[in-house]
DNA sequence: CTATGGCACGGATT
DNA sequence: AATCCGTGCCATAG
Protein backbone atom coordinates (compact mmCIF):
# COMPACT_ATOMS: atom_id res chain seq x y z
CA UNK A 1 0.00 0.00 0.00
CA UNK A 2 2.27 2.31 0.80
CA UNK A 3 4.83 1.75 -1.80
CA UNK A 4 2.19 3.15 -4.19
CA UNK A 5 2.81 5.81 -5.93
CA UNK A 6 -0.15 8.10 -6.92
CA UNK A 7 -0.12 6.35 -10.66
CA UNK A 8 -4.27 6.27 -10.75
CA UNK A 9 -3.42 10.26 -12.51
CA UNK A 10 -2.62 8.50 -14.99
CA UNK A 11 -5.06 7.88 -17.71
CA UNK A 12 -5.05 6.43 -20.85
CA UNK A 13 -5.65 9.16 -22.91
CA UNK A 14 -4.96 7.88 -26.28
CA UNK A 15 -5.61 4.69 -27.92
CA UNK A 16 -1.38 4.72 -28.68
CA UNK A 17 -0.94 4.92 -24.95
CA UNK A 18 -3.66 1.91 -24.56
CA UNK A 19 -1.89 0.00 -27.32
CA UNK A 20 1.65 0.87 -25.98
CA UNK A 21 1.09 0.41 -21.79
CA UNK A 22 -0.65 -3.06 -23.92
CA UNK A 23 2.30 -3.92 -25.35
CA UNK A 24 4.74 -3.48 -22.93
CA UNK A 25 2.92 -5.34 -20.33
CA UNK A 26 2.99 -8.40 -22.10
CA UNK A 27 6.92 -8.25 -22.51
CA UNK A 28 8.66 -10.54 -20.05
CA UNK A 29 11.89 -8.86 -18.96
CA UNK A 30 14.42 -9.64 -21.78
CA UNK A 31 12.34 -7.77 -24.36
CA UNK A 32 11.34 -5.18 -22.53
CA UNK A 33 15.27 -4.59 -22.42
CA UNK A 34 15.60 -4.07 -25.56
CA UNK A 35 12.05 -2.37 -26.52
CA UNK A 36 13.64 0.49 -23.62
CA UNK A 37 16.87 0.17 -25.28
CA UNK A 38 15.97 1.00 -28.80
CA UNK A 39 13.71 3.58 -27.90
CA UNK A 40 15.91 5.16 -25.99
CA UNK A 41 18.51 5.13 -28.77
CA UNK A 42 16.10 6.29 -31.33
CA UNK A 43 14.57 9.16 -28.91
CA UNK A 44 16.96 11.91 -27.87
CA UNK A 45 14.23 13.23 -24.98
CA UNK A 46 14.53 9.80 -23.42
CA UNK A 47 17.47 9.70 -20.94
CA UNK A 48 18.64 6.79 -18.07
CA UNK A 49 19.41 8.50 -14.73
CA UNK A 50 21.79 6.84 -12.86
CA UNK A 51 20.66 4.00 -10.26
CA UNK A 52 18.63 5.13 -7.12
CA UNK A 53 20.15 3.23 -4.20
CA UNK A 54 18.50 3.26 -1.01
CA UNK A 55 20.82 5.54 1.35
CA UNK A 56 20.46 3.26 4.47
CA UNK A 57 20.37 0.06 2.91
CA UNK A 58 21.79 -0.04 -0.54
CA UNK A 59 19.41 -1.80 -2.28
CA UNK A 60 19.06 -0.45 -5.89
CA UNK A 61 15.46 0.55 -6.98
CA UNK A 62 13.64 1.82 -9.70
CA UNK A 63 12.79 5.08 -9.90
CA UNK A 64 12.23 7.55 -6.86
CA UNK A 65 9.95 5.11 -4.73
CA UNK A 66 10.57 4.77 -1.21
CA UNK A 67 12.93 2.32 0.03
CA UNK A 68 9.93 -0.11 1.60
CA UNK A 69 12.87 -1.95 3.61
CA UNK A 70 13.52 1.00 5.29
CA UNK A 71 10.00 3.11 5.75
CA UNK A 72 8.94 0.38 8.02
CA UNK A 73 11.27 -1.58 10.06
CA UNK A 74 8.90 -2.94 11.72
CA UNK A 75 6.82 -5.72 9.87
CA UNK A 76 3.71 -5.96 12.01
CA UNK A 77 2.26 -8.65 9.53
CA UNK A 78 4.45 -11.05 8.03
CA UNK A 79 1.46 -11.95 5.81
CA UNK A 80 2.24 -8.70 3.89
CA UNK A 81 4.56 -8.68 1.09
CA UNK A 82 7.43 -6.22 0.52
CA UNK A 83 7.17 -5.20 -3.18
CA UNK A 84 9.70 -3.54 -4.95
CA UNK A 85 10.72 -2.54 -7.86
CA UNK A 86 14.74 -3.06 -8.50
CA UNK A 87 16.64 -1.95 -11.49
CA UNK A 88 19.50 -4.82 -11.38
CA UNK A 89 19.88 -4.20 -15.23
CA UNK A 90 23.13 -6.55 -15.17
CA UNK A 91 21.48 -9.97 -14.67
CA UNK A 92 20.63 -8.93 -18.31
CA UNK A 93 23.42 -7.48 -19.59
CA UNK A 94 25.00 -9.71 -21.97
CA UNK A 95 28.47 -8.26 -21.39
CA UNK A 96 29.47 -11.95 -20.40
CA UNK A 97 28.99 -12.43 -24.86
CA UNK A 98 29.79 -9.57 -26.20
CA UNK A 99 32.96 -6.88 -24.55
CA UNK A 100 34.61 -10.24 -22.52
CA UNK A 101 34.86 -12.54 -25.64
CA UNK A 102 35.08 -10.22 -28.86
CA UNK A 103 35.98 -13.08 -30.76
CA UNK A 104 34.24 -15.87 -30.16
CA UNK A 105 32.28 -17.44 -32.57
CA UNK A 106 28.43 -16.26 -32.68
CA UNK A 107 26.98 -18.59 -35.13
CA UNK A 108 25.99 -21.60 -32.38
CA UNK A 109 24.00 -19.16 -30.58
CA UNK A 110 20.62 -20.17 -31.23
CA UNK A 111 17.73 -17.83 -30.30
CA UNK A 112 16.06 -20.13 -28.37
CA UNK A 113 19.05 -20.93 -25.52
CA UNK A 114 20.14 -17.56 -26.01
CA UNK A 115 18.61 -16.65 -22.60
CA UNK A 116 20.06 -20.11 -20.86
CA UNK A 117 23.46 -18.66 -20.63
CA UNK A 118 22.32 -15.28 -18.74
CA UNK A 119 20.31 -17.74 -16.53
CA UNK A 120 22.95 -20.08 -15.42
CA UNK A 121 25.80 -16.79 -15.47
CA UNK A 122 23.24 -15.09 -13.18
CA UNK A 123 23.38 -17.88 -10.89
CA UNK A 124 27.22 -18.52 -11.08
CA UNK A 125 28.75 -15.32 -11.07
CA UNK A 126 28.99 -14.11 -7.24
CA UNK A 127 30.34 -17.20 -6.30
CA UNK A 128 32.59 -16.63 -9.33
CA UNK A 129 36.44 -15.43 -9.54
CA UNK A 130 36.37 -12.73 -11.78
CA UNK A 131 38.81 -14.24 -13.72
CA UNK A 132 37.09 -17.19 -14.04
CA UNK A 133 34.03 -15.79 -15.05
CA UNK A 134 35.45 -15.59 -18.69
CA UNK A 135 35.81 -18.90 -18.59
CA UNK A 136 32.53 -19.44 -17.14
CA UNK A 137 30.56 -16.91 -20.30
CA UNK A 138 33.07 -19.02 -22.43
CA UNK A 139 31.29 -22.46 -21.45
CA UNK A 140 28.05 -21.16 -21.69
CA UNK A 141 28.37 -19.39 -24.99
CA UNK A 142 28.84 -22.82 -26.49
CA UNK A 143 25.83 -24.25 -25.11
CA UNK A 144 23.57 -26.48 -27.41
CA UNK A 145 19.63 -26.18 -27.56
CA UNK A 146 19.66 -29.00 -25.28
CA UNK A 147 21.66 -27.33 -22.83
CA UNK A 148 24.93 -29.06 -23.04
CA UNK A 149 28.36 -28.30 -23.84
CA UNK A 150 28.97 -28.42 -27.72
CA UNK A 151 32.55 -27.73 -27.40
CA UNK A 152 35.45 -29.68 -25.81
CA UNK A 153 36.55 -28.95 -22.58
CA UNK A 154 40.69 -29.00 -23.98
CA UNK A 155 39.54 -26.94 -26.99
CA UNK A 156 38.36 -23.77 -24.29
CA UNK A 157 41.67 -24.50 -21.98
CA UNK A 158 43.96 -23.96 -24.84
CA UNK A 159 41.84 -21.24 -26.31
CA UNK A 160 42.52 -19.60 -22.51
CA UNK A 161 45.91 -21.18 -22.35
CA UNK A 162 44.76 -22.76 -18.92
CA UNK A 163 44.93 -26.51 -17.61
CA UNK A 164 41.60 -28.19 -18.75
CA UNK A 165 41.66 -29.06 -14.85
CA UNK A 166 40.81 -25.32 -13.96
CA UNK A 167 38.02 -25.19 -16.68
CA UNK A 168 36.40 -28.38 -15.69
CA UNK A 169 36.00 -26.67 -12.19
CA UNK A 170 34.31 -23.82 -13.59
CA UNK A 171 32.16 -26.27 -15.14
CA UNK A 172 31.55 -27.94 -12.27
CA UNK A 173 30.30 -24.79 -11.07
CA UNK A 174 27.75 -24.14 -13.52
CA UNK A 175 26.67 -28.27 -13.84
CA UNK A 176 25.64 -27.51 -10.30
CA UNK A 177 23.09 -24.29 -10.93
CA UNK A 178 19.71 -24.25 -11.78
CA UNK A 179 18.84 -26.53 -14.85
CA UNK A 180 20.84 -29.24 -13.19
CA UNK A 181 23.18 -30.44 -15.22
CA UNK A 182 23.31 -27.85 -17.53
CA UNK A 183 26.19 -27.37 -19.82
CA UNK A 184 27.51 -31.32 -19.34
CA UNK A 185 29.44 -32.34 -22.46
CA UNK A 186 26.77 -35.84 -22.26
CA UNK A 187 23.42 -36.41 -21.54
CA UNK A 188 24.90 -39.14 -19.59
CA UNK A 189 26.89 -36.46 -17.43
CA UNK A 190 23.66 -34.56 -17.07
CA UNK A 191 21.84 -37.28 -15.36
CA UNK A 192 24.35 -38.54 -13.55
CA UNK A 193 25.10 -34.99 -11.90
CA UNK A 194 21.20 -34.48 -11.40
CA UNK A 195 21.04 -38.59 -10.02
CA UNK A 196 23.75 -37.40 -7.05
CA UNK A 197 21.56 -34.64 -6.19
CA UNK A 198 18.40 -36.62 -5.94
CA UNK A 199 20.35 -38.76 -3.70
CA UNK A 200 21.59 -36.71 -0.78
CA UNK A 201 17.39 -36.03 -0.44
CA UNK A 202 15.62 -39.63 -1.61
CA UNK A 203 16.21 -42.73 -2.09
CA UNK A 204 16.93 -43.67 -5.52
CA UNK A 205 17.45 -47.14 -6.94
CA UNK A 206 20.38 -49.21 -6.74
CA UNK A 207 22.49 -49.39 -9.83
CA UNK A 208 20.90 -46.30 -11.11
CA UNK A 209 24.21 -44.56 -11.74
CA UNK A 210 25.34 -47.43 -14.15
CA UNK A 211 22.17 -47.86 -16.00
CA UNK A 212 22.65 -44.38 -16.97
CA UNK A 213 26.72 -45.06 -17.55
CA UNK A 214 26.08 -47.85 -19.48
CA UNK A 215 22.96 -48.99 -20.47
CA UNK A 216 21.31 -45.64 -21.71
CA UNK A 217 20.79 -46.95 -24.73
CA UNK A 218 19.23 -49.88 -23.52
CA UNK A 219 17.08 -47.96 -20.91
CA UNK A 220 15.78 -45.50 -24.18
CA UNK A 221 14.67 -48.22 -26.31
CA UNK A 222 12.91 -50.00 -23.30
CA UNK A 223 14.71 -52.77 -23.47
CA UNK A 224 14.22 -53.77 -20.27
CA UNK A 225 15.09 -57.36 -20.17
CA UNK A 226 18.63 -56.68 -21.92
CA UNK A 227 19.43 -53.76 -19.44
CA UNK A 228 18.56 -56.26 -16.75
CA UNK A 229 20.97 -58.64 -18.10
CA UNK A 230 23.76 -56.22 -18.20
CA UNK A 231 23.77 -54.98 -14.51
CA UNK A 232 22.32 -58.36 -13.36
CA UNK A 233 19.02 -56.90 -12.06
CA UNK A 234 15.64 -58.55 -12.14
CA UNK A 235 13.41 -56.94 -14.96
CA UNK A 236 11.50 -55.13 -12.40
CA UNK A 237 14.51 -52.81 -11.43
CA UNK A 238 15.43 -52.09 -14.69
CA UNK A 239 11.45 -50.76 -15.08
CA UNK A 240 12.19 -49.39 -11.36
CA UNK A 241 14.82 -47.68 -12.84
CA UNK A 242 13.58 -46.27 -16.38
CA UNK A 243 10.33 -44.88 -14.23
CA UNK A 244 12.88 -42.85 -11.86
CA UNK A 245 14.84 -41.82 -14.23
CA UNK A 246 11.73 -40.57 -16.83
CA UNK A 247 10.09 -39.13 -13.98
CA UNK A 248 13.11 -37.38 -11.93
CA UNK A 249 15.81 -37.13 -13.87
CA UNK A 250 15.93 -35.00 -17.84
CA UNK A 251 18.84 -35.67 -19.96
CA UNK A 252 18.61 -32.26 -22.01
CA UNK A 253 18.80 -29.60 -19.09
CA UNK A 254 17.57 -26.96 -21.52
CA UNK A 255 14.43 -28.72 -21.65
CA UNK A 256 13.89 -28.83 -17.95
CA UNK A 257 11.22 -26.15 -18.23
CA UNK A 258 10.18 -26.32 -14.08
CA UNK A 259 7.25 -27.75 -13.80
CA UNK A 260 6.11 -29.31 -16.77
CA UNK A 261 8.29 -32.15 -17.49
CA UNK A 262 7.15 -33.80 -20.50
CA UNK A 263 10.03 -36.02 -21.22
CA UNK A 264 10.94 -35.78 -24.98
CA UNK A 265 13.73 -37.98 -25.77
CA UNK A 266 15.07 -37.63 -28.78
CA UNK A 267 12.24 -34.98 -31.09
CA UNK A 268 14.26 -32.10 -30.59
CA UNK A 269 11.08 -29.92 -30.28
CA UNK A 270 12.07 -26.47 -29.54
CA UNK A 271 9.00 -25.02 -27.55
CA UNK A 272 8.35 -21.27 -27.63
CA UNK A 273 8.63 -22.16 -23.58
CA UNK A 274 12.28 -21.64 -22.17
CA UNK A 275 12.23 -20.38 -19.18
CA UNK A 276 15.46 -18.80 -18.10
CA UNK A 277 15.30 -16.12 -16.07
CA UNK A 278 12.86 -14.04 -13.37
CA UNK A 279 10.69 -11.13 -14.39
CA UNK A 280 9.94 -11.72 -10.62
CA UNK A 281 12.35 -12.77 -7.94
CA UNK A 282 10.85 -13.79 -4.10
CA UNK A 283 13.14 -14.58 -1.08
CA UNK A 284 12.41 -14.61 2.35
CA UNK A 285 13.65 -12.04 4.31
CA UNK A 286 15.97 -13.50 6.84
CA UNK A 287 15.30 -17.12 5.80
CA UNK A 288 12.63 -16.97 8.42
CA UNK A 289 9.50 -19.14 8.46
CA UNK A 290 7.01 -16.52 9.26
CA UNK A 291 9.25 -13.17 8.05
CA UNK A 292 7.77 -11.65 4.73
CA UNK A 293 7.92 -12.51 1.04
CA UNK A 294 10.00 -9.79 -0.11
CA UNK A 295 9.36 -9.11 -3.98
CA UNK A 296 11.06 -8.18 -6.45
CA UNK A 297 10.22 -7.07 -9.33
CA UNK A 298 12.92 -6.66 -11.98
CA UNK A 299 13.57 -3.92 -14.47
CA UNK A 300 16.07 -5.50 -16.93
CA UNK A 301 18.21 -1.89 -16.85
CA UNK A 302 20.77 -0.45 -15.35
CA UNK A 303 19.12 3.23 -13.15
CA UNK A 304 15.60 4.89 -14.21
CA UNK A 305 14.21 6.20 -17.57
CA UNK A 306 12.75 9.36 -17.46
CA UNK A 307 12.86 12.39 -20.10
CA UNK A 308 15.72 14.54 -20.02
CA UNK A 309 14.65 18.01 -18.51
CA UNK A 310 17.69 19.44 -20.89
CA UNK A 311 15.74 18.51 -24.00
CA UNK A 312 12.39 19.77 -22.62
CA UNK A 313 13.92 22.89 -21.65
CA UNK A 314 15.73 22.57 -25.09
CA UNK A 315 12.50 22.43 -27.00
CA UNK A 316 11.68 26.65 -26.60
CA UNK A 317 14.95 27.13 -28.48
CA UNK A 318 14.19 24.97 -30.94
CA UNK A 319 15.13 25.46 -34.83
CA UNK A 320 12.10 26.00 -36.41
CA UNK A 321 12.67 23.11 -38.83
CA UNK A 322 13.48 20.42 -36.05
CA UNK A 323 10.86 22.14 -33.82
CA UNK A 324 7.93 19.33 -35.08
CA UNK A 325 10.31 16.75 -35.02
CA UNK A 326 11.41 17.75 -30.95
CA UNK A 327 7.90 17.92 -30.52
CA UNK A 328 6.97 14.62 -31.07
CA UNK A 329 10.14 13.04 -29.85
CA UNK A 330 9.02 14.47 -26.54
CA UNK A 331 5.77 13.56 -26.51
CA UNK A 332 6.51 10.03 -26.78
CA UNK A 333 9.22 9.80 -25.00
CA UNK A 334 6.73 11.22 -22.11
CA UNK A 335 4.59 8.46 -23.27
CA UNK A 336 6.78 5.77 -22.89
CA UNK A 337 7.72 6.70 -19.71
CA UNK A 338 3.93 6.83 -18.62
CA UNK A 339 3.03 3.35 -19.91
CA UNK A 340 6.49 2.18 -18.27
CA UNK A 341 5.20 3.14 -15.33
CA UNK A 342 1.09 1.82 -15.53
CA UNK A 343 2.89 -1.27 -16.22
CA UNK A 344 4.67 -1.46 -13.36
CA UNK A 345 2.03 -0.40 -11.29
CA UNK A 346 -0.51 -3.15 -12.78
CA UNK A 347 2.43 -5.58 -11.82
CA UNK A 348 2.93 -4.52 -8.70
CA UNK A 349 -0.74 -4.73 -7.54
CA UNK A 350 -0.86 -8.14 -9.58
CA UNK A 351 2.41 -9.83 -7.33
CA UNK A 352 0.75 -8.01 -4.82
CA UNK A 353 -2.02 -9.90 -4.65
CA UNK A 354 -0.20 -13.21 -5.74
CA UNK A 355 1.97 -12.87 -3.05
CA UNK A 356 -0.90 -13.07 -0.19
CA UNK A 357 -2.77 -15.34 -1.96
CA UNK A 358 -0.10 -18.22 -2.97
CA UNK A 359 2.15 -17.73 0.45
CA UNK A 360 1.71 -21.17 1.20
CA UNK A 361 2.77 -22.45 -2.65
CA UNK A 362 5.65 -19.46 -2.85
CA UNK A 363 7.29 -21.15 0.50
CA UNK A 364 5.83 -24.87 0.32
CA UNK A 365 5.37 -25.78 -3.04
CA UNK A 366 3.30 -27.20 -5.14
CA UNK A 367 0.72 -28.87 -2.76
CA UNK A 368 0.16 -25.73 -1.30
CA UNK A 369 -1.24 -23.86 -4.70
CA UNK A 370 -4.54 -22.14 -4.67
CA UNK A 371 -6.05 -22.88 -7.55
CA UNK A 372 -7.51 -19.44 -8.42
CA UNK A 373 -8.08 -17.97 -12.42
CA UNK A 374 -7.14 -15.20 -14.16
CA UNK A 375 -10.48 -14.00 -14.88
CA UNK A 376 -11.72 -13.66 -10.84
CA UNK A 377 -7.98 -11.83 -9.59
CA UNK A 378 -8.69 -9.20 -12.39
CA UNK A 379 -12.11 -8.94 -10.86
CA UNK A 380 -10.62 -8.21 -7.53
CA UNK A 381 -7.83 -6.00 -8.99
CA UNK A 382 -10.25 -4.40 -11.34
CA UNK A 383 -8.28 -4.52 -14.79
CA UNK A 384 -10.00 -5.91 -17.41
CA UNK A 385 -9.23 -10.14 -17.67
CA UNK A 386 -7.50 -9.63 -20.72
CA UNK A 387 -4.84 -7.06 -19.27
CA UNK A 388 -4.17 -10.33 -16.68
CA UNK A 389 -3.71 -12.62 -19.65
CA UNK A 390 -0.82 -9.83 -21.36
CA UNK A 391 0.50 -9.52 -17.57
CA UNK A 392 0.90 -12.83 -16.64
CA UNK A 393 1.92 -14.29 -19.97
CA UNK A 394 5.72 -15.84 -20.85
CA UNK A 395 6.60 -14.06 -17.20
CA UNK A 396 8.50 -16.02 -15.35
CA UNK A 397 9.82 -15.77 -11.79
CA UNK A 398 11.88 -17.13 -8.98
CA UNK A 399 10.84 -18.85 -6.20
CA UNK A 400 12.90 -18.71 -2.56
CA UNK A 401 14.19 -22.42 -3.32
CA UNK A 402 15.73 -20.51 -6.63
CA UNK A 403 13.42 -22.39 -8.69
CA UNK A 404 12.21 -20.67 -11.87
CA UNK A 405 8.58 -21.06 -12.72
CA UNK A 406 6.27 -19.35 -15.02
CA UNK A 407 4.13 -17.14 -13.59
CA UNK A 408 1.07 -19.12 -15.56
CA UNK A 409 1.54 -21.66 -12.76
CA UNK A 410 -0.09 -19.35 -10.30
CA UNK A 411 -2.82 -20.19 -12.51
CA UNK A 412 -2.48 -23.85 -12.44
CA UNK A 413 -5.98 -25.46 -11.91
CA UNK A 414 -4.54 -29.06 -10.99
CA UNK A 415 -1.01 -28.86 -9.77
CA UNK A 416 -2.33 -29.31 -6.22
CA UNK A 417 -3.83 -32.30 -7.04
CA UNK A 418 -1.26 -33.52 -9.59
CA UNK A 419 0.43 -33.21 -6.43
CA UNK A 420 -1.60 -34.84 -4.19
CA UNK A 421 -1.57 -37.92 -6.93
CA UNK A 422 2.11 -37.65 -6.88
CA UNK A 423 2.16 -38.27 -3.22
CA UNK A 424 -0.52 -41.43 -3.32
CA UNK A 425 1.47 -43.21 -5.86
CA UNK A 426 5.02 -42.32 -4.05
CA UNK A 427 3.37 -43.68 -0.43
CA UNK A 428 1.68 -46.77 -1.88
CA UNK A 429 2.02 -50.25 -0.92
CA UNK A 430 1.50 -52.11 -3.84
CA UNK A 431 0.73 -50.26 -7.32
CA UNK A 432 -3.21 -48.47 -7.38
CA UNK A 433 -4.77 -48.53 -10.50
CA UNK A 434 -6.48 -45.23 -11.55
CA UNK A 435 -9.74 -45.91 -10.63
CA UNK A 436 -8.46 -46.66 -6.85
CA UNK A 437 -6.48 -43.66 -6.98
CA UNK A 438 -10.02 -41.84 -7.81
CA UNK A 439 -11.23 -42.72 -4.85
CA UNK A 440 -8.04 -42.04 -2.90
CA UNK A 441 -8.19 -38.27 -4.67
CA UNK A 442 -11.85 -38.28 -3.71
CA UNK A 443 -11.10 -39.37 -0.03
CA UNK A 444 -8.90 -36.05 -0.07
CA UNK A 445 -11.70 -33.35 -1.27
CA UNK A 446 -10.26 -33.64 -4.85
CA UNK A 447 -13.40 -35.27 -7.12
CA UNK A 448 -12.04 -36.41 -10.78
CA UNK A 449 -12.82 -38.34 -13.03
CA UNK A 450 -10.87 -42.03 -13.97
CA UNK A 451 -10.33 -40.57 -17.00
CA UNK A 452 -8.71 -37.12 -15.75
CA UNK A 453 -6.31 -39.23 -13.21
CA UNK A 454 -4.33 -40.95 -16.25
CA UNK A 455 -3.92 -37.94 -17.79
CA UNK A 456 -2.63 -36.01 -14.40
CA UNK A 457 -0.77 -39.32 -14.47
CA UNK A 458 1.00 -38.97 -17.78
CA UNK A 459 1.99 -35.11 -17.43
CA UNK A 460 3.63 -36.13 -14.53
CA UNK A 461 4.85 -38.94 -16.28
CA UNK A 462 3.84 -41.65 -14.15
CA UNK A 463 4.26 -45.11 -15.60
CA UNK A 464 0.80 -47.29 -15.03
CA UNK A 465 0.23 -49.28 -12.49
CA UNK A 466 1.04 -52.51 -14.40
CA UNK A 467 3.88 -51.19 -15.41
CA UNK A 468 5.39 -49.98 -11.67
CA UNK A 469 5.22 -53.13 -10.30
CA UNK A 470 6.51 -54.13 -7.01
CA UNK A 471 7.51 -50.95 -6.35
CA UNK A 472 9.85 -50.76 -3.48
CA UNK A 473 11.08 -54.20 -3.67
CA UNK A 474 15.04 -53.16 -4.07
CA UNK A 475 17.17 -53.01 -0.41
C1' DC B 1 -12.75 -58.99 -18.67
C1' DT B 2 -10.09 -55.01 -16.85
C1' DA B 3 -7.07 -51.18 -17.14
C1' DT B 4 -5.48 -47.59 -20.26
C1' DG B 5 -4.76 -44.61 -23.96
C1' DG B 6 -6.90 -42.06 -28.11
C1' DC B 7 -10.29 -39.13 -29.98
C1' DA B 8 -13.55 -35.87 -29.65
C1' DC B 9 -16.99 -32.91 -27.59
C1' DG B 10 -18.61 -29.09 -24.65
C1' DG B 11 -17.86 -25.90 -21.33
C1' DA B 12 -14.67 -22.92 -19.13
C1' DT B 13 -10.78 -19.87 -19.62
C1' DT B 14 -7.96 -16.57 -21.82
C1' DA C 1 -12.67 -15.95 -31.15
C1' DA C 2 -9.19 -19.19 -29.93
C1' DT C 3 -7.49 -22.29 -26.69
C1' DC C 4 -7.31 -25.30 -22.82
C1' DC C 5 -9.15 -28.83 -19.93
C1' DG C 6 -12.06 -32.40 -17.96
C1' DT C 7 -14.68 -36.09 -19.30
C1' DG C 8 -17.22 -39.80 -21.80
C1' DC C 9 -17.06 -43.32 -25.14
C1' DC C 10 -14.64 -46.76 -27.56
C1' DA C 11 -10.80 -49.50 -29.18
C1' DT C 12 -7.06 -52.13 -27.78
C1' DA C 13 -3.58 -54.56 -25.04
C1' DG C 14 -2.66 -57.57 -21.45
Amino acid sequence: MLLQRPVHSIRPLTTAHLAQTMSLLELPALELRQKIEAELSRNPALELVEECRCPTCHRILYGNQPCPFCIQSSYSNPEEPIIYLSSRGDFFEPTAKKTTLPDLPEENLTPSSEDLPHYVMRQIAPELLPEDRTIAAHLLTNLDDDGLLAVPISEIAYYHHLPAARVEHVLRQIQHADPLGVGSPSPQEALLIQLEFLSESRQVPPKCDQAILSGLDLLSHHRYPELAKLLKISVSQAKEISRFISQNLNPYPAHAHWGDNHQTPKGSENSVNAYHFADVIITCLHELEDSPLVVEIAMPIHGTLRVNPLFREALHQAPPEKAELWHSDLEQANLFVKCLQQRNHTFVRLMQKLAILQRNFILHGESQLQPITRAALAEELGVHESTMSRAVAGKTIQLPSRRIIPLAMFFDRSLHIRTALKQIVNEEKLPLNDAQIVSRLSELGFPVARRTVAKYRAMEGILPAHLRSSNHVQA
